[in-house]
DNA sequence: ACCTGAACACCGTTCAAGT
DNA sequence: ACCTGAACACCGTTCAAGT
């Protein structure tokens, strides 16, 4: 009757790069790093599956963009100049941290290729400020900068990848008991010193082990080797 | 007419878990971490899909097993129990990465679940041997191990992503050239600490990165805090 | 116990066609 | 320029059946 509703009712049919990317965030986020298919992506933006392929050569150009939005949404607000270099970094790490976690299913999707696009230099380019404001050349600068994007994707994707259904992650502490519980089984007989640490090591998927790889690692850029 | 061969020619008909899983491998190494299906891999070795199933209840138990089976080829006569903690964790890491890298495709399945098979916790209990004897408790030595990890499967995933295409590695000169090239595109106006490091950042997928982020995490281990 | 044929519900991508 | 229908060559997994 009213001309305003063009077609079928349900999810709203404004095809564009944005809409697939956030079609394809919340089918990650529900179903896991394999829910985000260019068929599902088409039906949940109320589109023909080969629809996607005016805006993205292949699924591949999805991901990479998809990735970049993520790494985009990072608040460099955190990094706060007036502040000494490891807090800076402390909050970035951090913030990152939280941001991606909160998306899972998108974390395979990060490692699953380079990270060249601008949002990944840009993020770059804080750690070198902070590296370099403590005292660093610009090749320790540059390799300190990647030990820590190792060491924080690196984290992340363990985090992530400790939680075998999809959906979101459940609340730290649970997710360390439910650690520690599968730790109760490891045989001290033949991993003495794992069965003695099983507590802590129910505890690596967690902020305080993420914070002390961290700040273990800052240390190590600045002592004298 | 000979009655030794009995069907078809091609691929030795031995089905068993091991000739699932080297088949899988092979696979991995040709064509990349999406190449290892259910499919081919009873197509090489000679057999209906679904005969696969009689020995995995399905494809993440191969992966699991493949995982387990790739961690375990680590050579544990590396670690010289007469050589200081940091050469013998040095060696640990570079043996891992060795092996890991000659089969890029493989990498993904590492991230992919938990390392909680026997040969992860065998491993660990290495790195816990050796951080003990470098004067950490059980506690400090159990988070620096979790801390190593995550620097060694980050530093591998990340270098198995910087090559999109499927197939064994080139020579590390030869990535490191490909990467030089590319990072000379970037803007030094928006980019500017990046761009100046551009020669330093090429290395980033190499033996020396390597080797300097493992040194400074580890001496941040043993540095007052 | 071990394997097969056939089927099911999926994939990504291409091509010709329609507006 | 943007979208669709139909098709192609794939997936993982299940089920009933055969030996």
């Amino acid at each position: 009757m009213a001309d305003t509703d063009r077609r079928k009712p349900g999810p709203r049919r404004a095809l564009s790069e944005d809409a697939i990317l956030e079609a394809a965030l919340a089918l990650l986020d529900v179903g896991g790093a394999d829910a985000a298919s260019i068929r599902r992506i088409a039906a949940a933006v109320g589109v023909a599956p080969n629809a996607v392929y005016t805006y993205f050569p292949d699924k591949g150009a999805v991901v990479r963009a998809l990735v970049e939005r993520l790494l985009g949404e990072v608040d460099h607000a955190v990094v706060d100049p007036g502040r000494p270099w490891q807090e800076r970094i402390e909050a970035l790490a951090l913030d990152l941290r939280r941001r991606l976690v909160a998306h899972p299913g998108a974390v395979p999707l990060l490692l699953s290729g380079p990270m060249d696009g601008p949002a990944a230099l840009a993020l770059g380019e804080l750690l070198l400020d902070a590296l370099a404001e403590a005292g660093l050349d610009a090749t320790a600068a540059a390799r300190a900068s990647y030990t820590l994007i190792v060491y924080v994707l690196g984290a992340i994707a363990l985090e992530v990848a400790d939680v075998p259904q999809p959906g979101p992650l459940a609340p730290e502490g649970e997710r360390i008991a439910a650690r520690r519980a599968a730790f109760a089984a490891v045989p001290a007989e033949a991993f003495p010193r794992t069965a003695a640490a099983a507590d802590v090591m129910a505890t690596y998927i967690g902020t305080e082990q993420y914070l002390w790889g961290l700040r273990r690692t800052l240390a190590g850029f600045v002592t004298p080797i």
